[in-house]
DNA sequence: GCCAGTTATACCAATAGTGAACCAATACAA
DNA sequence: TTGTATTGGTTCACTATTGGTATAACTGGC
């Protein structure tokens, strides 16, 4: 995987400068040295890999010809190689287990507190976003509507902190490492199941209003 | 070569100044150091790195060339920093009550997934922001050792998402408007009474993690 | 012997870090 | 206002570390 995979070294004589510099190209691109990061001197490589420091150097001097590494005199060894050229959004490092982590946190609470600073305007978007969630067929349609469901709810716990948290679960539900995936998951029998635990919430909460 | 394949990499021995100044540019960015908060002395870092005042110097020297802290002879080092400059401050427009509304549907579930996923590192790291915290008798030293406390947790979930979200109710939580709060609400009897929840909490997790 | 790769050693120049002293600006209390 | 303590700003010589270079010797395969 690593962008040096082309090594421009045809020699196939396997010596153990070339060994210790396709270790340390595995290692840069595992994320064992990041960006940015100093490697370590010369002279303590020389001492871990138990070989001469020229050995050390000649590995290095490869890695530097690959632009992986750059190196000052007096100062040290550099990573110059970034797996994120572009800002890494939060949507980007999110793995799907987590967002459920994070919603099955905050859902609950959410609602609670929703039901109970609701006014009824809120509870009439929020009824209306669930009519329209319901009638809507397509995954595509579905999804989004969901999204102004669970938003609306959260727009009704007038809590701009909690209102700015689900912002940002929706942006990453929205994000497009998860459409390839909403297909395959949402089929007809899902959704129905889907909007009746959505009806029973809402009777629920609708008699903790009343109280 | 076969002795290399099984060679642990050595870790990197980093440039002390560099080091400190993403240590402090993260505590900046995690809300540990609040907007207009200053900074301890020059001679107090250094004392605290273990590293000559020069050391520092060169790495608020970094702080400042990047616009996070701002320095005037005679009176400290400054931050000034904050999170979304264009829009409207969140800190600015949440009200206590709906700090403590979030927070209560947060931790909970956060503590959760942190005995779940911590690491030994995370758990040692938990464990020190504990005695700090608890070796802290001022409300000012107080306050800051317990957002520490509180984002070790958040991070212990290697939870991108949940990071996130703590990273923004501690910066929620450093506001100035609290500020003024603190010093009436944070009595040497409450300050007891909260390192004794946090106790009950750690021996909790404890408990957990091994079962 | 030849040759490429490795080892070992010594030294150089660049850079980082140390420790101390002193100055100037600021804050604070008498 | 005055004095004192603290803070950042500056400079200095010194040490430690790092990459850069050169040289001589060793090793194993051809």
């Amino acid at each position: 995987m690593g962008p040096a995979r082309t090594t421009p070294l045809p020699l196939p004589r396997a010596g153990t400068a070339v060994a210790i510099a396709t270790r340390l190209r595995t290692a840069i691109a595992d994320g064992i040295y990041v960006d940015g990061e100093r490697l370590p001197a010369e002279r303590a490589l020389a001492d871990a890999f138990s070989c001469s420091r020229t050995t050390i150097r000649a590995a290095l001097r490869l890695l530097c010809d690959s632009n992986l590494v750059s190196r000052r005199a007096g100062s040290g060894t550099f990573v110059t190689f970034s797996h994120d050229a572009e800002n890494p959004d939060i949507a980007e490092i999110t793995s799907p287990l987590e967002l459920i982590d994070v919603r099955i946190a905050v859902e609950p609470h959410m609602v609670r507190l929703a039901t109970v600073h609701a006014t009824m305007r809120d509870l009439g978007r929020i009824g209306i976003a669930l009519d329209a969630l319901e009638s809507s067929g397509e995954p595509e349609s579905f999804t989004r509507q969901d999204r102004i469901f669970h938003q609306s709810i959260a727009d009704a716990t007038h809590n701009p902190l909690m209102c700015s948290f689900y912002r940002r679960i929706n942006h990453v539900r929205g994000h497009r490492q998860w459409n390839a995936m909403k297909d395959k998951v949402l089929t007809g029998q899902a959704m129905d199941s889907y909007n009746h635990d959505h009806r029973q919430q809402r009777r629920h909460d609708g008699s903790e209003q009343r109280s």
